[in-house]
DNA sequence: CATGAATGAGTCTTCATTCAT
DNA sequence: AATGAATGAAGACTCATTCAT
């Protein structure tokens, strides 16, 4: 489905306060206020306030998809080269669209928005796959371990991820850091982040220590 | 402050409530139903639905804090023995009370609650401080790596026991063990998470790999 | 079920306003404005707007269902004096409650309401059977003809006594009679009708014509 | 006034919804989408929903006055005669057009739309004395008696083809005939209803019993 | 001539809270 | 100490209509 600008300014409106304010905190008028149109606008354009919570769902999730089921598929990279850049991409992607990542872990404590939970759950699992031959195609080459729990090294990546957005304050706080702009903090983060899930893989993965 | 029978029971009622549904989309109506009270009760007891809030986390948290203070103190334990208390007893407190933890999970990605989000970051504060002298104690006895990302360590820990918590019926799923009896599962989980997590921490803090 | 005085009120009053303007035409804060209590009484007592127009229903019809019971059983009566209390009583019964006639009236021509709609059929029914067992009665003492169309019969009535409730400004205008206080007028109306339904039926009952 | 074949398009559309649903509960959205036309054109071609439901009244309307008086010239019929094409063509029109004459009937008991009530009424006035003028001429030929009330008379024709058109669903399953094909059911209600009429309104007119 | 986009007013309902008892 | 009754504010959504194109 294709969003003309006006629903995509909406949506995106839309995504920032639910991720303030949550779904439930946030009301259409707010939505419409802030995105400076009429009220009627998001009925018109998305049926409902639970179809917009959709519309954001397909909009940042659609390109995503097709990503992973290419990477698997690319015979010039190495397994651990495969499983570094799927961590590189969660990472830029989780960091860039904090907003949309903070929405989706409401969505997943609760159980509301079923709709959304089901298509979430869907991606997860393809993605679980995906990691699950890679993992068995290095285990053939003799790379990784034999034993090897792919849903908690998984959980362990999206988690660790999660956790530093939401706390990225206190991050901050905890290095003193409070003072460096946001840009370059960003940066830094990434980085470490990076490098950390990447020593955490290669201890779950390899037989080296 | 002490809390009566009736007010537990609202308390606990709330806990399950907010969990399911959300802060903002549980009624005190809703709240009131299920606890075979009477609505007026609510604001009563606690003088508003926010308050209620509050209470909660006072409840939950309350005989935490002493908790991490005294395990600090214990001069018996190394310091990769007391790590590894903290892992454990983390991932049965958040186990064993997955309402709760669900709920908090919510007060940190949105900004509403403020008080709750204030207080919850100064006990974040406080344990990662005192994990930081753990593991500078590690690092005086040449245990425990150099350097060290205390944050990000936490953050894994934290991070992944939260992701598996919420996703447990995903890992049941993938796992084919849909049938295996709830209380079954909580054990094996908690097991396999408190190796899976040390083996991380172990990659983290030692040199040996 | 019972109703108490407030609940009365509210539904006397959207009697009066549902008569005046239809179901659709009539929104809960004009009931709420009239009878002088908050808007959210309504849904505080009946549920619904939906469920108020049950509890209307219920209060009038209520009482008339055991009624044509009864009357069925009276043995002191012959089935000619049956049929003509019938007459006299559902005159009665539509020039008293006009007002709830009328939205009758609309509830049948329309298929909203379905509750209600199946409900006033269920009456209607059960009043149709009684007054076929009334005429077999008479058709045994050989007082009634053969061949009687109990339902068109009952069209006659019905229909010639709504027919004249909703025109009665008419009836007054092409008879010269506008100037007559209403309850005199009232009176006479209802004396008209009974005469002339009684002949009507007459002719389709006996067979002395 | 003339209509072209899309605005009779609209108005038809319209006429069957308004019967199903009711002026207020039928929203001019719900009519283009059955109509298959754009919202806008409805405003575009009658001004307002008010002002179609006026066109809606003028196209059903418009021919019947016209009929009536020059039945009343036509010198080659008895009173008893013209009284009988009278009801038969009464009963047609009703039957033919059911839907409209449903919206009448809302329109009658509810003091909405006023413009169209007064039209009505006015016919409805003018059909009256003329009905009057019929049987003066029947009561100076001796053939009916002195006294009758015209109203009531027209009331009960009225009124009990109005009251078995909007329950012959139920006339079906009293007698038992739910299956007959919907045509040949019309055909026989409109056989009874004819027979029906013209003996009350012997009894009602002539001397004989 | 016809229409897609847009809107302000209105719809019913639910909310957390208060208050007299 | 506890509660049934009541309410103003706010909730999401639908309405008939307008207007630029």
């Amino acid at each position: 489905m294709e969003f003309n600008d006006k629903q995509i300014q909406i949506i995106e409106t839309a995504e920032t306060l639910f991720a303030e304010r949550g779904f439930d905190g946030t009301s259409v008028r707010d939505i419409a206020d802030v995105a400076g149109i009429n009220v009627a606008m998001i009925s018109y354009y998305f049926g409902s306030k639970e179809k917009l919570m959709e519309a954001l769902f397909e909009l940042r999730v659609g390109s995503v998809k097709s990503r992973v089921e290419t990477l698997i598929k690319d015979e010039s990279l190495t397994p651990l080269e495969k499983i570094n850049m799927l961590i590189d991409e969660h990472i830029d992607r989780v960091m860039q669209k904090q907003c949309f990542h903070k929405i989706m872990l409401g969505v997943h404590v609760t159980n509301k928005n079923p709709a959304i939970l089901k298509a979430a759950n869907n991606v997860k699992i393809r993605a679980a796959e995906v990691v699950s031959e890679m993992i068995k195609d290095g285990q053939k080459k003799g790379i990784f371990k034999k034993k090897i729990d792919v849903v908690l090294m998984i959980n362990t990546m999206v988690g660790t991820v999660s956790q530093s957005m939401i706390s990225q304050e206190y991050y901050r706080e905890f290095n003193k850091q409070q003072d460096m702009p946001d840009e370059e903090f960003q940066v830094l983060l990434k980085r470490r982040l990076s490098i950390h899930i990447k020593i955490l893989f290669k201890a779950i993965l390899t037989n080296e220590s």
